[in-house]
RNA sequence: GGGCCUAUAGCUCAGCAGGUUAGAGCGCACCCCUGAUAAGGGUGAGGUCGUUGGUUCGAAUCCAACUAGGCCCA
């Protein structure tokens, strides 16, 4: 501190003596600490929300309002919340607050996906290798597996703050649940949307399971890479006329699926050459042949002429064993990217060779069994493991000649997502739903594809995302090879095989698992549970046989609409909302509209909100192994829930959301300056009653009325990002109303009258009438987010002045448009343009050692035009406003320093005369030490008066 | 490899029907205050708007390619 300033200050100091008026001041109090110690009071209050029956109450006191429904997914019942589910359920929480708080029934049921391969794996693991169970013992496992997370991932979820039916929550493994799956599938299969079909998928041979698309994961894996000839058996001049062999060239990563080889497709666009190496003729893609030749490490050949694949559409090849040919056809996605533009197909292990034999009407031979051996028909090599068949067949093939060259190559290829080991394709009876198949008004495809024009898409563009999903994706497997699951409901003959599914087999299916469960199915003879006489309308056969396969759980959770929503007397289907992230638009967005199409011909929700996934501070996927991962438990153990809860409105879920430590001790920070300005806000109302102490908006302070008309833009604003679904723009302009707005302007400024006006003064009340209709408005916009502290601050209030039993049961702010005074707001915009002005001056001064604080200040405002009549007829305010002791109006035109400022202001800044008040600590000439009152100024000392002091 | 999307200060976000020196808050630096005090106030420094091309008199804003990242698919 320079020399100067100490002296003069000790110098005031010592004259004033040491009277202290601080308990003459009206300073803040309130119960509402500064510190959050949200670990401790979140479930202190939570606590209390229970033992309220908040969620019950809530839509009692709503009962009869218009509802609005979001629609839960279902979390999978399997290990504790992630960070992730833990942003998806804040964000749904947010969104019912907010609906509540505006005046809608908003009933929210959580629900959980307790089925599927995962749980029915880990138990298996758990059991250990050398267990055998029965399927009826393996599913009380896995259902006591599934209810054991449920528990903890609803205590999980309402430690987030989330409010919803946690007592009677949706569970897919409930009997009236499962009851719908059946009820579902027979609506289906009766519009023959169902149909049994063999197809190539994705085979696990480990887990001995067909996979789902969502139950595949890419990963890199060295496979081999063979150049195979393909004896050309027909003519084909002038390549067949050189007197030396001819072959069309292939190359394959799975030597395995050549005993199932029956064509060999070119592509019906690219040229074609025949590669004459001296001792024989190869044929490939013309653009090819340089790489492929390098890559054989043939030197010295000669190219033909070049010609089309439609030229050799229809001509025969020799298979490498079998006693057929392999035709050579023609398919489109034959492309360059890699080996030889001649390509082999097996259409019983793959899904494009697959609609090539549909196309050409080729056999399907599919020789591999369901652990993955060859079958007979793939002699010489039955009995193999395919995988282990590999080298043998190079080797055989090698024997033959007809191995040009063998190698290895790491690719992407398919795995298993449970046992992490490589998948094959695999063609096996399966059950479908048709994309394709003509049902009632049309197939399902194109209803999907018309319905998703009806729906609200947010953001807009993920309508394109879905809808390019919709329109590509295959025909839907819903066929399980599994235990821990809804059975498929068809029973078939033992006789001829016929597939038995009537309108009576199906709810007597139905009504014996709403009665009994699931378990039923696996326990009881299907002559026990159908109606009497059930027989094969085929041959006639009674003896009859239960499908051992049970659905897709995605099969399950997109019945959810349907389940939920028609099974409750207080709701309705279909819902407003589905709130999930992107990963859905493949999986629950779509099996949930498609089943509801199917069954109801309406899709099951208005609204769909997409959200991104959470990432590291880098933008990087969270791991598995959890390095780069945020706890959710661990940040609300140690910060609170409220902490997760704002940087969940705080990000912009139309992207990738971010998450670090970083980045939460950002929002604790914001967190913080939020709760303060509540704390201050509260503090200085403790003896302001809004019933007997307001005062008239016509006779309040003009700053004040200023301040309200202010917040009124701001409730219309946060409303309105809020009903536009922008929920980190709206929490963006709280946070900025409480900073700049609040914090650093306006309170700043009140303090000298909150705190020394007299208690009851018409100037105090003023400030305290607006400061009480911030905080209300305030504390109930943070309530969608800040939960908890939205309803800590609602509580320091004194009960008459609460809005409601609790925050979450008050309504949301409504504009008030008699507040709004736009002549006010653009005055006070340019008053506080001259304001930065003078504080920048101050600053300079405080720079130079010349200030401390603004009170110590006189402002010297040199105006002209506009800017001056503005001063002149705010002058008396002009102190209070800037926070200094004194203010002068000058004309520009006095102005005799030099011009730094552009614009018709200048600024300069002295000291301000007088003495220090020990009161007030403006600085005043009235300030003197011969009255009773020393050392106080002539204001204060009228307000002691006042105070009998 | 394909589809959809994203890329603005250390962090979170504005800005984008193309048009003066690109904004805010937080954080940071320095200062003040000690009557919101593990608070509060002030001033200030931070960005060649992912890269490269193009369209245009003019581009963070439009187009293309590339790079990086995300989801989904192969």
């Amino acid at each position: 501190m320079p020399i100067l300033r100490a002296l003069f200050i000790d110098g005031r100091e010592q004259r004033a003596g040491n009277m202290d008026y601080k308990d003459t001041l009206n300073l803040p109090k309130t119960s509402f600490p500064m510190k959050g110690n949200l670990a401790r009071r979140e479930p202190e209050i939570q606590a209390r929300w229970s033992e309220m029956r908040l969620y019950d109450r809530i839509l009692e006191a709503a009962s009869g309002r218009e509802l609005y429904l979001l629609h839960d997914g279902p979390p999978y019942a399997n290990g504790d919340i992630h960070v992730g589910t833990a942003y998806n359920k804040i964000l749904k929480d947010i969104i019912v607050k907010y609906k509540t708080m505006r005046g809608y029934r908003c009933p929210y049921i959580p629900g959980w996906d307790c089925h599927g391969q995962p749980i029915e794996h880990q138990v298996t693991r758990d059991l250990g290798p050398d267990v055998e169970v029965s399927k009826v013992e393996l599913r009380a496992k896995c259902r006591e597996y599934a209810m054991e997370f449920v528990t903890r991932q609803s205590e999980q979820f309402q430690r987030l703050g989330v409010l919803g039916d946690f007592d009677d929550p949706y569970l897919t493994l409930k009997p009236a649940y499962e009851a719908t799956n059946i009820e579902v599938f027979g609506e289906l299969y009766r519009k023959g949307l169902i149909y049994r079909g063999r197809k190539p998928i994705h085979w696990c041979t480990t887990c001995v399971t067909a996979l789902a698309e969502a139950e595949i994961e890419y990963e890199d894996k060295e496979s081999y890479s063979i150049y195979v000839r393909f004896p050309l058996q027909s003519e084909f001049p002038p390549l067949t006329q050189q007197g030396v062999p001819v072959s069309m060239l292939i190359w394959t990563t799975t030597p395995w699926t050549l005993p199932a080889n029956v064509a060999v497709a070119l592509s019906p666009r690219l040229p074609y050459v025949g590669v004459n190496t001296g001792d024989e003729i190869l044929v490939m893609a013309e653009p090819l042949v340089e790489r492929v030749m390098a890559e054989n490490g043939i030197e010295g050949y000669s190219v033909s002429d070049t010609f089309t694949g439609e030229e050799m559409e229809g001509l025969f090849c020799k298979h490498p064993w079998a006693d057929r040919d392999s035709v050579i056809v023609l398919a489109s996605y034959v492309t360059l990217e890699v080996g030889t533009g001649c390509v082999h197909i097996a259409p019983g292990h793959g899904q494009e060779d697959y609609l090539t034999g549909i196309e050409y009407d080729l056999p399907s031979p599919m020789p591999v069994d369901d652990l993955g051996r060859f079958t007979e028909e793939a002699a010489p090599f039955a009995g193999m493991d395919v995988t282990e068949a590999n080298p043998r067949i190079i080797k055989d093939l090698t024997e033959r000649g007809i191995l040009l060259s063998s190698g290895a190559l790491t690719h992407q290829y398919p795995h298993c997502w449970r046992c992490k080991q490589p998948v094959i394709f695999r063609a096996t009876p399966q059950w479908f739903i048709a994309l394709d198949g003509k049902a009632a008004g049309g197939t399902l495809r194109g209803e999907a594809l018309e319905a998703l024009q009806k729906v609200e898409w947010v953001p807009d563009w993920t309508i394109n995302r879905i809808g390019s999903m919709v329109q590509n994706r295959p025909d839907w497997c819903i066929s399980r090879q599994r235990a821990w699951g809804v059975p498929l409901p068809i029973v078939y003959c033992a006789k001829c095989g016929k597939e038995i599914v009537t309108p009576e087999t199906l709810s007597a299916i139905r009504d014996m698992i709403a009665a009994e469960g699931a378990d039923a199915w696996f326990t009881r003879d299907p002559a026990d549970f159908l109606p009497a006489g059930t027989s094969c309308p085929d041959c006639g056969g009674t003896e009859l046989e239960k499908e051992s396969d049970i659905v897709d759980v995605w099969f399950e959770s997109g019945v959810s609409s349907l389940a939920v929503l028609r099974g409750r007397e207080d709701l309705r289907w279909p819902a407003d909302l589905y709130v999930e992230g992107s990963d859905q638009h493949r999986g629950w967005f779509q099996s949930s509209l498609l089943l509801a199409l199917g069954f109801a011909g309406e899709p099951p929700f208005a609204t769909v909100l997409t959200h991104g996934f959470t990432v590291d501070g880098d933008g990087r996927k969270m791991s598995k192994s959890g390095e780069n991962s945020i706890d959710p438990r661990e940040v609300y153990s140690r910060s609170g829930a409220d902490i997760l809860r704002l940087w969940t409105a705080s990000s912009d879920y139309s992207n990738d959301v971010p998450v670090s430590e970083e980045i939460l001790s950002r929002v604790t920070e914001s967190y913080r300056r939020m709760r303060n300005t509540l704390r201050f806000l509260l503090g200085n109302c403790f003896d302001f009653d809004s019933g007997k102490d307001a005062v008239p908006l016509g006779e309040m302070e003009e700053i004040d009325r200023w301040m309200l008309s202010k917040l009124e833009g701001l409730v219309e604003k946060v409303t309105s990002l809020m009903d536009r679904w922008l929920v980190h723009q709206a929490i963006q302009a709280l946070q900025l109303f409480c900073t700049v707005e609040l914090s650093s302007l306006y309170l700043d400024i009140l303090k000298d009258r909150l705190y020394t006006y007299p208690a009851d003064s018409r100037g105090r009340r003023s400030a305290q009438t607006a400061i009480f209709e911030i905080n209300s408005r305030l504390t109930a916009m943070m309530a969608p987010v800040l939960a908890h502290t939205a309803e800590e601050a609602m509580l320091a209030l004194p009960e008459e002045a609460r809005p409601a039993e609790s925050i979450h049961m008050a309504p949301w702010p409504t504009y008030d448009e008699s507040h709004v005074d736009e002549a006010l707001e653009g005055k006070w915009d340019r008053l506080l343009e001259v304001r930065e002005d003078v504080y920048r001056k101050i600053e300079e001064s405080r720079q130079q050692g010349l200030l401390g604080t603004s009170l110590e200040a006189k402002a010297v405002i040199y105006a002209a035009g506009e800017t001056m009549d503005l001063l002149r007829g705010m002058e008396e305010q002009l102190p209070a406003v800037l926070i200094t002791s004194a203010v002068e109006i000058r004309n520009l035109d006095s102005f005799a320093g030099e011009r730094e400022l552009t614009g018709d202001v200048e600024v300069e800044v002295e000291r301000a005369p007088g003495e220090k008040c020990q009161r007030c600590w403006n600085y005043r000439t009235s300030v003197a030490d011969d009255s009773e009152e020393p050392g106080v100024c002539d204001r204060c000392e009228a307000t002691l008066g006042s105070m009998g002091r």
